[in-house]
DNA sequence: AATACTAAAATTGTTAACAATTGACAGTTG
DNA sequence: CAACTGTCAATTGTTAACAATTTTAGTATT
């Protein structure tokens, strides 16, 4: 019984136990104390959630697989408690999916929710440069134009798809920040996620990701002149284009 | 000693007891098997951040209050474990805040809230009008039509403003519903709570929220012809028409 | 009166155990 | 073979208790 169940168990390599792969990464993540100060200590259910997000991004969990609270709570050495808190934030974050019969899911993101969240982000990210239009500091100006100046060093001298992203969302991180509306900015982390996937896997299968990385110049320019008819047509272009290249992926 | 502490506990109305008040209402809510069928058996999360929504618009939990977990486990008679997930909901929602000391605070709603809520939900439905003129089938065309018509039915006769809100919010629901945008609707029950309380307390000082009831017939009309720009035009006037009446009231 | 310190109470975070639900699997029936 | 039923293991939901953190109250000092 015990080696049919194996075998089983080995037919579908996305059935690979979970757990087992998160043991090779759990040297003391969760139960250390961190000896940072005490108003600064970061929650189990942060740690855990933190640290499955990046597993996600990296592929090591890979969609369609469950998450289950008890080989979790085993191999980190922690209780269930902040595990299912953690997996309640994830899928705010729409990471993972949590059907009525309250197994956790790593989501599959298909066209379709790429459609969503692009056609979300893009209303978002109007509201969000008209606040920014208004409330940008000259010091949020200068940290989206050093960013920018990165990106476009970076894009010279050869850039891997990941860290196009990485720049590629910091660079909205601080557009947000510079809006100054919190309501915008929950939405956008809670967004943020889903479109890092994206832009993950899709840099892989189109080489042009790199002259998008130089656009948001643009962007830059368009808040610095406070110029908000024009902002809305930067933004709606960016992501436009954006929205495309990624789309063209899927054919 | 305990006398002390009883005259401080009366000097400010605002921390009366929550958990005494919770419990008047308290008969039976959480620990009563429905009998419902099982799989469709609502979680004692969901039941108790129903309730604590529901006497959050009553107005029976104020703004600033403070939502305690054990006195409330006492008197709902359940363990604290569903009262945080139920928390965690209501944050999600802004309906309470919970800052680094992790106390849950039920949350005040200012104007700079208002101007962000609104914002918010032009950048979501213009998404959303985009998504419904593609998407809205005969019979969301219908539901609409439907409460609007109830609406101008109500509005000649006499309408509170209670009946107001819940007829107002329950056409964008179907709106939303009829968008089929998964993550808009999720946005939109996130915004959906507090945007009801505004409407709930800035009715009550504006009588001209029967006029605005009546404006929904121009969505409903403009949907039916499925003209993106128009739709467009007609949902920003709508929600700037509401903002400003309702931003008079802060005068 | 204002400030600082300390101890205790209050409150939330986490854990382990019990309860309830769901899914997997084997056997039976048509 | 497909559908159904029953059993049991797996998994999640909830509870009570312990641990950690924050707040409050009382006292001493300036």
């Amino acid at each position: 019984m015990k080696a049919r169940s194996s075998d089983k168990h080995l037919s579908k390599p996305s059935d690979m136990n979970t757990a087992l792969k998160i043991a090779e990464d759990s040297d003391g993540l969760f139960s250390d104390d961190d000896g940072i100060l005490p108003s600064l200590k970061v929650s189990l259910a942060d740690k855990v959630a933190d640290y499955l997000r990046e597993a996600i991004f990296r592929g090591k969990i890979a969609p369609g697989e469950q998450l289950r609270e008890v080989p979790l709570s085993k191999v980190m050495g922690i209780s269930r408690g902040p595990i299912r808190d953690a997996m309640n934030r994830l899928e705010r974050e729409g990471l993972v999916t949590i059907p009525r019969n309250g197994r956790t899911i790593v989501a599959r993101l298909t066209q379709e929710d790429f459609d969503e969240v692009y056609s979300l982000r893009l209303g978002l990210e109007r509201v969000a440069m008209q606040y920014t239009i208004r409330n940008a500091t000259p010091a949020d100006l200068g940290e989206m134009q050093q960013i920018v100046n990165v990106m476009v060093e970076a894009v010279n001298r050869g850039i891997s798809e990941k860290d196009a992203a990485d720049l590629d969302l910091h660079f909205h991180d601080v557009l947000y920040q510079a809006s100054c509306h919190k309501r915008l900015q929950s939405v956008w982390a809670d967004l943020r996620p889903q479109i890092y996937i994206f832009l993950l896997s899709r840099n892989v299968a189109d080489s042009d990701f790199r002259i998008q990385m130089t656009r948001h110049q643009e962007i830059v320019d368009v808040i610095r002149a406070r110029d908000e008819a024009q902002a809305l047509q930067v933004i709606e272009t960016h992501l436009q284009v954006a929205y495309n290249r990624i789309s063209k992926t899927y054919k």
